[in-house]
DNA sequence: GTTTGTACTACACAAATGTGGTGTTTTATT
DNA sequence: AATAAAACACCACATTTGTGTAGTACAAAC
């Protein structure tokens, strides 16, 4: 029986998973709290193996609150849930000492799944977050200063300057004398090198990594 | 009669141009090239008032094409016809000489009148553009270090932030736990109070100005 | 001389965005 | 208390974007 504690502002998001983890064989749901103050105030009273934990919340964000349930237990597991990978987040809260990190809209399968991991020491994460991890790490390579190159061809980066230009793709198009549908084909293999998959991701990353 | 001369590189622009040109009283198209190149190597022997240029074209640029002409005539008024309104070669285009700037999404009725306009001495271009040549005189200023601000509301920089940080819409709203509603309605009056019409431009202007 | 890499085009569909409305609730400031 | 500014929310509609799939053309590399 793996015992599970939610801290989750949502109240909807907050009752469903709490149903999700009762109404399974071998998972309990031994509390649910709104926000970090309400579980570090009774965290002494509680048997918790599993902390499924929201990253935004109100007051004590989830990134702090790990760090004072890690220094209460080191046993006490921590699944950082939230709603989309925002980057920066993942490795404080890795580092903090979370043991996971998913995306709600991981299916409830996946989602017990990934907590019978961290259970079993696995560290569950989704496919993208971990590519951001080794990520991480690759850039943070003590002997290479720089990882130097995102490869992108001549033209992915003639499209990208457009982009970080201010362009729209149409603009970028009737500039470069190709369809927009080009345009967008560029755009897709670029996101691919790049990882992001948006317009203002694509112009930080370019800017960041002088790109352009 | 004002005796106009087109350079355009879109076949099917110049010669819908051409045709409006042609077939308005007080009107004349005298010629019609695709490159700059081309309009050179003949502008002795044409008799023209009025030159309507685009900027992107294929080997020497709208630009380059501006200063040639001026060389050779400054009574020749020149008015940009481009396809969006690219910052930097709006003033390129006015210091080299242009009497205009016009997108061609311009109707019809307007384009001629514009075309009037600098005949008679005016210096038509669409307000979009004429605000940012204000702004550019305003950010030029000698005495003024730097005009230093651009108005946000707290919340405001509080949502541009997020776009910078990569964060679509809902990861913004959902981490303020406001409604994608309430983030548009930010984006609108952001996009407003920067003179920007995409996210792109946005973050561009957000890292460049040091809004975020 | 076939494979590979780059550039290019097209069709389709869901999702996100840009923009115009309208209207309510807070929060300051007078 | 009254007014203004900021924040919030929802509707609606046209575009734009993000992404999958699928195929052509050409030059360099094997």
């Amino acid at each position: 029986m793996i015992k599970v504690v939610i801290v989750e502002d949502s109240n909807t998001i907050r009752e469903g998973l709490k149903l999700l983890i009762d109404g399974t064989e071998g998972y309990h749901c031994e509390a649910a709290y709104s926000n970090c103050e309400d579980l570090l105030s009774s965290i002494k009273k509680l048997d918790v193996d599993v902390i499924l934990m929201d990253i935004d919340l109100p007051g004590i964000s989830g990134i702090e609150g790990i760090r004072e349930i890690k220094k209460y237990s080191n046993e006490i597991l921590i699944l950082i849930l939230t709603v989309y990978d925002e980057n920066d987040l993942i490795f404080e809260a890795l580092c903090a000492g979370a043991s996971g990190y998913l995306v709600k809209k991981t299916p409830p399968a996946k989602l017990l799944e990934a907590i019978k991991e961290a259970y079993d020491g696995g560290a569950p994460m989704t496919s993208n977050i971990a590519r951001k991890v080794v990520d991480y790490f690759q850039n943070n390579k003590p002997v290479h200063e720089k990882v130097e190159s995102i490869d992108l061809t001549p033209r992915e980066k003639e499209v990208l300057s457009g982009l970080v230009g201010g362009s729209s793709y149409k603009a970028i198009a009737d500039h470069l004398h190709i369809s927009v549908e080009t345009v967008r084909f560029h755009f897709r293999n670029i996101y691919k090198k790049l990882h992001v998959h948006s317009q203002s991701e694509a112009v930080v990353k370019a800017i960041k990594e002088g790109l352009v």
